[in-house]
DNA sequence: CCTCCCTTCGCAATCGATTGCGATGAGGCT
DNA sequence: AGCCTCATCGCAATCGATTGCGAAGGGAGG
């Protein structure tokens, strides 16, 4: 007799008694399979018991305060009802945005989610990826794919379900923004108020949000023929300091740029930053342009443009896809439109000179 | 016979063959309960085993990729080896670097993590922390532990494993930053400054984070023989809109404070926005002192002193000092001391007279 | 009145890992 | 040489939920 008494790791907390199927079934009178169909939440299993025989369980269930275990459940259907999640860092409001997305729908559908940061390292990816595997998920949903890497083909050659969420990669399901689009808006915008010369601060080379925001943005110029040089473009980190960085390099060009993109948030806070250091002013001097629309950008000293993206609505969607999927449905990539929302920062001092 | 043929929920994804011991066991030659021993983590299981026979069953599993099943595991022995983790929300970057804290530590030690926000709701904090218990997780952390709540009371009633983070509550195992002595030095920063007539945002009531920095502050100004009166004194969330909306109030008192405490980063830069719509200069007019020094206090227009606490360091004592009580090992509450960094928004203009 | 069918349940195997106890064997001791 | 001890390992039960198959029961039709 392996056991001796009560439940074995059940350690610190002695109080815990969970409610197992047998207590409902002795208690019903029934056996432990029929309460088990009885609770079941497919309609073609609980449909094999009487109704009245179903009601008196689930109040009964009800009443005991029963919670399905999951180890139970998972062993022996080979399903945990967990969806891992991938994100470059969580300290990140937009992934953290996404993220908040991707939980409230899974929570919706029944299914829990487990996060990992990444750091946009390849090996942290892999790493963090095989320890979600061994914890069993159903399937995952990646924010931090790169282009760069091999880590998405090899986890569905393994046939894991999985979608991309954020960024893109070329034949793998995925729901994203329109970067494309929404470069696109901000160059426009630009245009409309005039400036001739501007200059991009491009991110990373290996995440599609800013090689897409960046090309968007660079097809508006081209296509009025105002094509930017390359010199005009340069990559930099997601952040502050790198945004900053890329920014005086960027100011120093001669004739100096009279507007700025940068393909997110927090690196055109960088931008404006390297501006002021300059002496010169925000949205009279240099306009300035972000890219996510974090609740921050609406909040500073000078009110920053931004492309705003439906991020949270982004993550929901990730989520029931995946869960489609694993339902065998069959899933398609979504593009969600993008918003642009124009403040101080471009708008301060009206369109610019050609030679400002 | 139940089961058909291969695994019943492979689902989708059909190419994963999970290697088990039973597989191991086979081709070692040994019974499988040897295997399970010989993998143990447990010293006292694995001494049971010879060496070589150990090695030989490691080198196995480690050629076949084995990876415990953590559903077969939890049902055996109920500890699911998983951490529930309660926050306000994810987006707040203070909390999601708290939690990366506890994800990292935990990771370390074997146990995943499962978050969720709670929007600082008591319903939803019910609700969620029933979804993780559901889960089976073997502990929580709780980032949004209320005052006015008994959520925590409840959870500690059904002897369910627990340490706070962030914020403190009489009688529980928490770790902490010493928000009292923050808010001291925030206080004793300002006096050294010469400032005399000195307001507080004070955050909500409900959280100790915010209650102890101000009564720190306030205590500092008492034993200076310069208490700050009630009026002086205003509640407010903890972000943009709320700090705003407190300093509009603030600033029109007459005299005018020449310095304001915001308890949290946020709710500071909505007092900076303030500051700048009353037509007033952040550091020349006014001082204004944050909490917790989020990345972006430095990189403002107007650079802000911050009070800074080791989150960080603080999600990852609060994993520890729960899995240790997992493991049977007394907790006790750690308080953690803060630094302030003083910046532009306090030392701009230098010391301000007492009728500027 | 008998037979057939359908609804409703019970039976029992099964998922994978863990563990108390007992069996086996080798070695040392008297 | 016989017996005892200890190291090593196998046996089998067990955790809780799920599910294919078969049995029992009731009702309807001939």
């Amino acid at each position: 007799m392996p056991r001796q008494g009560a439940r074995a790791g059940a350690g610190v907390q002695a109080g815990r008694a969970p409610v197992t199927l047998a207590q409902i079934a002795r208690q019903a009178g029934v056996h432990v399979s029929t309460v088990s169909r009885a609770l079941s939440t497919d309609d073609d299993v609980r449909n094999g018991v009487a109704t009245e025989t179903a009601t008196l369980i689930r109040t009964l269930a009800e009443e005991l305060g029963y919670q399905r275990d999951p180890a139970g459940a998972a062993l022996r259907t080979g399903r945990s009802r967990m969806l891992g999640v991938l994100v470059p860092r969580l300290t990140d409001i937009v992934l953290a945005t996404v993220y908040e997305g991707i939980d409230a729908a899974a929570a919706a559908a029944g299914y829990h989610t487990v996060v990992a940061n990444t750091s946009d390292d390849p090996q942290l990816q892999r790493r963090r990826a095989d320890a979600l595997l061994a914890r069993r998920v159903d399937g995952l949903v990646l924010g931090d794919a790169r282009s760069d890497s091999d880590l998405v083909a090899e986890l569905a050659r393994q046939h894991i379900p999985l979608v991309l969420v954020s960024r893109r990669l070329p034949g793998r399901v995925s729901v994203t923004a329109d970067d494309l689009l929404g470069g696109r808006l901000a160059g426009e915008h630009l245009l409309d108020l005039g400036h001739e010369r501007v200059a991009v601060v491009a991110g990373e080379p290996y995440a599609s949000t800013g090689a897409e925001r960046t090309q968007g943005f660079l097809d508006a110029f081209a296509e009025a023929g105002l094509p930017v040089p390359e010199s005009h473009v340069v990559r930099s980190p997601f952040d502050v300091p790198g945004g900053r960085a890329a920014a005086e390099h960027l100011l120093s060009l001669r004739p100096r740029p009279t507007a700025i993109f940068a393909v997110n948030d927090f690196a055109a806070i960088g931008v404006m930053a390297a501006v002021r250091d300059a002496g010169l002013l925000v949205g009279r001097d240099v306009a300035v342009v972000g890219y996510n629309d974090v609740p921050l950008a609406a909040a500073l000293p000078v009110p920053l443009t931004s492309v705003s993206s439906p991020m949270y609505r982004m993550g929901e969607l990730a989520a029931t896809t995946l869960i489609n999927m694993l339902n065998g449905k069959p899933a398609r990539s979504r593009r969600l439109r993008p918003t642009l929302v124009a403040r101080a920062s471009t708008l301060a001092g009206g369109p610019l000179g050609t030679d400002g």
